[in-house]
DNA sequence: CCGGTTTATTAGCTTCAGCTAAAAATATTA
DNA sequence: TAATATTTTTAGCTGAAGCTAATAAACCGG
């Protein structure tokens, strides 16, 4: 079976939860706290949802211990991450929104939304691979291109590399995209510099720019061949 | 001030209640049944969340005696419809959505989107004035076309008339459709049959059509002068 | 104008998803 | 390792928005 749709539709706050562990669960289990945090919600509750989850089978949940999801939990998260990431697409390329406010309007909206208007909504896109920032979006079969990009900030002097991804960090974006840093782009490392972080990159016009770690932290590269 | 945003978003279902409040009060006040029964929801639920209406002041409400909207609550439920139509016009126009599917999608939709995202849709399709079952679409400012459309059931033999809308029952939608009885169309009455209510319609091309009085009834149309 | 039918309301319960405050488990550090 | 700090859980509450069952008002036919 591929992709079913739950058996109820989940509520929105069940889609929020199961994302948040998802994009926190790099390095196996999620904290209570770190959850709490990133959906601004008291840890009580969500050790609350969490034992609702686990019953209903989309977290595996130990108590102090914290949480991952099962096979189902993951596939219904990048059912969600598959939404947002095409009515992003279709919000910046269509409806001419600032990268600034996409990204709530499709939180919000990747929770109404039908799995007809989502394939719909890809085949009226053209089935995009990428959303704007450059991240994948997950097949409709919850397949995901591995990312093997890593931030400007630990690319070496020398190195030749492709913008892959941008962090979606409302403000950040804004300023990475004025200044032309956007997925595709091809910068060659000029220097590093030890003291403060600070990185030099060249473009493919020989312009060069420099950016402070918090920036080089959210520019997300690949090496270019 | 023109079509103030409420200053706490409206929960989906307050949302609901204005508009069967709106959709069914051309004589007046409406019942309490009468909304229980366009929501599918308990008479006492419907007698409970007008009290919470009334106190919101979104409507004006006596014991045993049904509600109305108040100017506010007129607003608000032709932000709603506003809301509906351009999403409707969006699904049918652009993702090819059938006419069946429509309309489910688009009253999940118009609680979720922002104005931001209404009124940017808006610029997309070109602002349409009308759906494409050929209602009017709210304006901004909360202006509605009058409608002084009938249904085809009532005009008597001899009349041209021009349709308008077609009304948005599912499975009906479908059956006008195929048959191109589409807003726009202009169709002369040939006989309206006393016996049954069948009534005989020609088209521009000279084409005859009959229909039932269930259909009839749902095909709204203007005179032609 | 009285009695029955229909329609509305009240009272009291349920579920969801949050909250706070207090208690318990785990982690850290002196 | 003991004391302190941090994190997590438990217990119990809140507010929406629904529900049922019982009661009350309004309407209608004789």
């Amino acid at each position: 079976m591929i992709n079913p749709a739950p058996a109820r539709p989940l509520s929105s706050s069940i889609g929020d939860y199961l994302k948040a562990i998802w994009t926190s669960s790099e390095t196996g289990a999620v904290s209570t706290k770190e959850i709490s945090q990133t959906l601004s919600v008291a840890p009580a509750s969500v050790t609350n949802m969490l034992v609702r989850l686990q019953e209903m089978g989309l977290v595996r949940y130990e108590r102090y211990r914290g949480a991952a999801l099962t096979e189902e939990g993951r596939a219904e998260a990048l059912r969600l991450i598959r939404r947002h990431r095409l009515i992003e697409t279709f919000l910046l390329e269509h409806l001419g929104y600032s990268w600034q406010h996409v990204h709530e309007e499709a939180e919000r909206l990747e929770h109404t939304v039908s799995d007809e208007f989502t394939e719909r909504l890809a085949e009226f896109l053209g089935h995009p691979g990428h959303d704007p920032h450059g991240a994948p979006i997950p097949a409709v079969d919850g397949t995901l291109e591995p990312d093997d990009s890593f931030p400007l900030s630990d690319a070496g002097a020398g190195r030749r590399v492709r913008i892959y991804k941008v962090g979606d960090d409302d403000s950040m974006l804004e300023y990475l995209g004025e200044r032309g840093l956007v997925p595709g782009r091809t910068l060659t490392v000029k220097e590093v510099r030890e003291l403060d972080g600070v990185i030099t990159v060249e473009d493919e016009g020989g312009e060069t720019y420099s950016f402070g770690s918090p920036v080089a932290r959210r520019v997300f590269v690949r090496p270019v061949p």
